[in-house]
DNA sequence: CCTTGACCTAAAGTTAGGTTTAGAAATTAC
DNA sequence: GTAATTTCTAAACCTAACTTTAGGTCAAGG
């Protein structure tokens, strides 16, 4: 009688089909911590099909500019002794999507500073606080400033 | 009499002082070709006023996240036989602003995605479209599908 | 059994956007 | 005039995120 049904994983050539992703970068992966699989006796390594889905949500978190060891840190919440549930992922695409609208608020701020730089023609730093690579936007502080080449002994 | 009163141009020293940027950066530009400054008789660079703003633009257009090379597509715009008025950095900056507002869309598009998906718990991407690395956000095409593990035969 | 294709490791190479280093020459300050 | 700074070039180094290469091993088909 047969026991072992819940199949012998995935090699790690079907992994890369499965998910688009080059067999080399799937290494690459383990090698940064994103992903643990075991290796067969032949000492091949060898993918659950709940690792698609992880390595998934790692594409998606690049398209949403997270490095590697943030994309880590995120995975780490997700449970370590049992198979993700959809409610899982759920949990840990919320925080997705809050850096998400970070970055989108980021952006808009930043696009509503170029209009007024362009607005005034001149685009003048210390007016529209592009200047502040952190994006503190603060106009009168220290740090560089005239960086539009306004300064007053122009 | 002195008929240099134009100045004899900013060092590389000084230039950097005034934008913030290294010393080093500066030279990877020129090496790059976003900006092209001229040699005094020893040889050392020289530069015009109308180079701090230049400078400026291109840390703005990073923050952007526009590449060296789109950046210095961007700049190429410019006249290049006098000094830039407002004018014309007005009208680059609104190839900027487009710019901006495209990647805005973008990811705005993405996170609505992402809602979907974090709608239906499972995080589907044959539903959400999120595994498109081009944002073509086609359903039923071509190309990897299932990335989240949802193939048929799970 | 034997061949072919998939897989293994370790190390080196790649691109972007720079920085660092080394040794020499120019400039500035006193 | 000399010392201290700045600048010069070329080449090496750096991080992130991978890919490629080299030399072997494992697994599957006939």
């Amino acid at each position: 009688m047969r026991i072992m049904a819940v199949s012998e994983g995935l090699a790690i050539g079907a992994l890369a089909r499965r998910t688009g992703l080059a067999v080399s970068a799937i290494r690459y992966y383990e090698a940064q911590g994103l992903i643990a699989p075991w290796r067969n006796a032949g000492g091949q390594r060898r993918y659950q099909r709940a690792d698609i889905r992880r390595l998934s949500f790692i594409m998606i978190a690049q398209q949403f500019g997270l490095t590697l060891p943030e994309i880590k840190d995120v995975l780490s919440d997700l449970p370590g002794n049992r198979t993700p549930t959809p409610k899982d992922w759920q949990k840990i695409s919320v925080g997705l999507r809050d850096r998400l609208d970070q970055r989108i608020a980021t952006l808009t701020r930043l696009r509503d500073n170029l209009d007024g730089c362009i607005g005034c023609g001149c685009l003048s730093l210390p007016k529209c606080a592009l200047y502040n690579p952190d994006d503190r936007a603060k106009c009168h502080g220290s740090g560089p400033r005239y960086l539009m080449g306004d300064s007053p002994d122009t």
